[in-house]
DNA sequence: GTCTATATAAGGATAGAC
DNA sequence: GTCTATCCTTATATAGAC
């Protein structure tokens, strides 16, 4: 809680990260974000305007930390296996250290309210992957399947342990801190089942 | 809308599932759900007393239509493989028909309010399926893995699909009644990723 | 820039007539 | 059982002093 080196505006934009991506955009109250950041409710306003406003700012940032962190991992060349297996390794990585991202961006594209949201997430998965799937076909180097089919595989297989991660504690039986544990362990797991997957 | 032959307390309770499944706990209004209901907010209270106890009804009403059916999957007798590629197909028919459940269900869990309904939950399938993988693995039927990985991979791969809808869309191009179609060959496509890591 | 106090609106819940 | 009218709390947003 080492605020004091923090402006204003830094502050309130920490704690408003916090308080939405703990508890979305409609059970964030202004007065938690406020109290998070050991201010008062009007300055939120003299910085941000309004509600809408602050989580627009959020939303913004907490996407450009995402999805092109991750994607870079596509950008260098290489087989499509190897591609995948690195994509892997980055996004759960990144997932350890920002586990509440998921639920948030999907609640928000999803929510009638911040639909055009949607335009802001930058989609590059499909485009960097599909092609150089299609040329690693060519040479027989992967085995024939949908890749359109397959990148929703990886993707959940790598996001859905932290969505559900109440559900799976409760289920497997674990402490809530061999949770991550297990997620550093899944890397590997995960890597050897797109092998399998994708070796023809 | 034949709500006609509904009794009261049926056309309240079926508004309040469409309206808590699309916008969530703290994105609903009693208003809204008397207006899909077709009659006042008083009569809400009159039935439920509470928006609290209303939408406890409609969770447990979704959580038996959901884990029951899809758990039934998982009992009969058979190899360990059989079992997982029938799960597959009654999980993603089942979410074809309930596309909004998964959202519903892990906001619901992830909710600080409503944490403690995460024992409503029914979680068969790590009983029903990880002691058949072992007997399994001893007859060299299937290959060496972490069961529990496995469990959340085959989640993952059947839900992520229906949480991430809007962002597929968008990535890939499709028209929104095209996904149905691409959910519906999915089943196929996860049959035989399973088989391929399963398979020693 | 930062605070306290307050305006204004929204939403859950209830009272009371029919 | 069903309605209208209203209460009361909560929450966003603003005014104005410092």
């Amino acid at each position: 809680m080492e605020n004091e080196e923090l402006s204003t505006e830094e502050k309130i934009l920490k704690a408003a990260m916090e308080v939405f991506l703990r508890d979305g955009y409609d059970g964030s109250r202004m007065q938690d974000i406020a109290d998070v950041a050991g201010i008062n409710k009007a300055l939120l306003h003299y910085y941000f305007r309004s509600k809408d406003k602050l989580f627009e700012k959020v939303f913004d940032f907490k996407i450009q930390s995402f999805f092109p962190q991750v994607d870079a991992a596509l950008d260098q060349e290489g087989p499509f296996i190897d591609k995948i297996t690195f994509f892997i390794e980055a996004y759960i990585n990144f997932l350890r250290k920002n586990p509440f991202l998921p639920l948030f961006v999907l609640n928000t594209v999803n929510n009638k309210e911040k639909a055009e949201f949607i335009k802001k997430i930058p989609i590059g998965i499909a485009h960097k992957i599909i092609p150089q799937y299609y040329a690693d076909l060519k040479e027989g180097k992967v085995r024939t399947l949908d890749p359109a089919q397959f990148v929703m595989t990886v993707m959940g297989m790598c996001v859905f342990p932290f969505l559900a991660k109440p559900i799976f504690v409760s289920m497997l039986k674990i402490e809530d801190h061999n949770f991550d544990m297990i997620m550093e362990a899944r890397i590997n797991e995960l890597k050897t089942y797109v092998k399998l997957i994708l070796t023809p």
